[in-house]
DNA sequence: TATTGTTATACTCTATAACTATA
DNA sequence: TATAGTTATAGAGTATAACAATA
């Protein structure tokens, strides 16, 4: 296969697996348990600090790829609900300090089997064969979704 | 692996795959050339009329899982622009058949490149394992995303 | 009466620009 | 002067509800 063939084959691949993103995210919105008051964005927040600990603004905005603004409105709303508590930095007074709550981590925890039930049952309904792909591949979009 | 096993193994799939999902889609979103007018949802619907033909409506509502208002509304852009023509259907004159035009059919190959020049050029700095889960995954997650 | 699509309206999420406080 | 975050504002994309035309 010469080097055309593969750039070919990949410019195919992308095209497969843009298409598919797009189309699973928008299921994975709607799908969405609309008796969760937080969005699937507020979630991703909620699972960050859970798994990274305490984080800036900033760093959950680099983390989840949105501007520092959005960032703010997030984390707004998830302090308002009492999910996670803000502080001034001891060593910079500019920066916020975000930290999970009690209540955040019951939330997370609570909310996170209803949450991927859709998937699941989906997941459920494939082949194990197609389930290993899957596995498989999971961190390599994470890879793509995170690269540069 | 007991039955259980199986099903906590999936629940940690379906987390992963979700967080995966939702970011790279937000990736995909930004990189989105901004010197191109239409939306990547007009692009789709594009890419959904080249391969299958002319559609209705709510034929192209259901297929890109968004409400008839939402199609309406991006076939109409899609129609200003020139990129669709609508007419009414023979037999049934409530419906609106939606058809590709020439230069529907040569942006959606002009830009085709273009638009995925990013995660194209993502899937080069893979292995050429990865890049074959990733072949392998991609009708997976059409599977998942157009199930039901 | 049911269905197809449209119009009107509002909501969610995000971004850019301008600003405040701190470094 | 530069940086972290916020506020103000605007835009893109989508949804629901009410409506028109047709079956």
């Amino acid at each position: 296969m010469s080097s055309k063939a593969v750039t070919r084959a990949d410019a195919g691949l992308a095209s497969t697996l843009r298409v598919a993103v797009l189309r699973l995210r928008r299921r994975l919105v709607n799908e969405h348990a609309p008796d969760n008051d937080l969005s699937i964005g507020s979630m991703a927040v909620l699972g960050a600090l859970a798994k990274g600990g305490e984080a800036t603004i900033g760093e959950l905005a680099a983390h989840e790829r949105v501007q520092p603004p959005s960032m703010t409105r997030i984390v707004g709303c998830l302090a308002d609900g009492g999910y996670v508590e803000r502080r001034a930095s001891d060593t910079d007074r500019r920066q916020v300090i975000v930290a999970i709550t009690e209540k955040g981590r019951a939330t997370l925890e609570a909310d996170k089997r209803r949450r991927e039930e859709w998937l699941a049952r989906r997941l459920a309904a494939l082949t194990p064969q197609e389930r290993a792909i899957l596995r498989a591949a999971a961190p390599v979009l994470e890879k793509l979704a995170t690269s540069e």
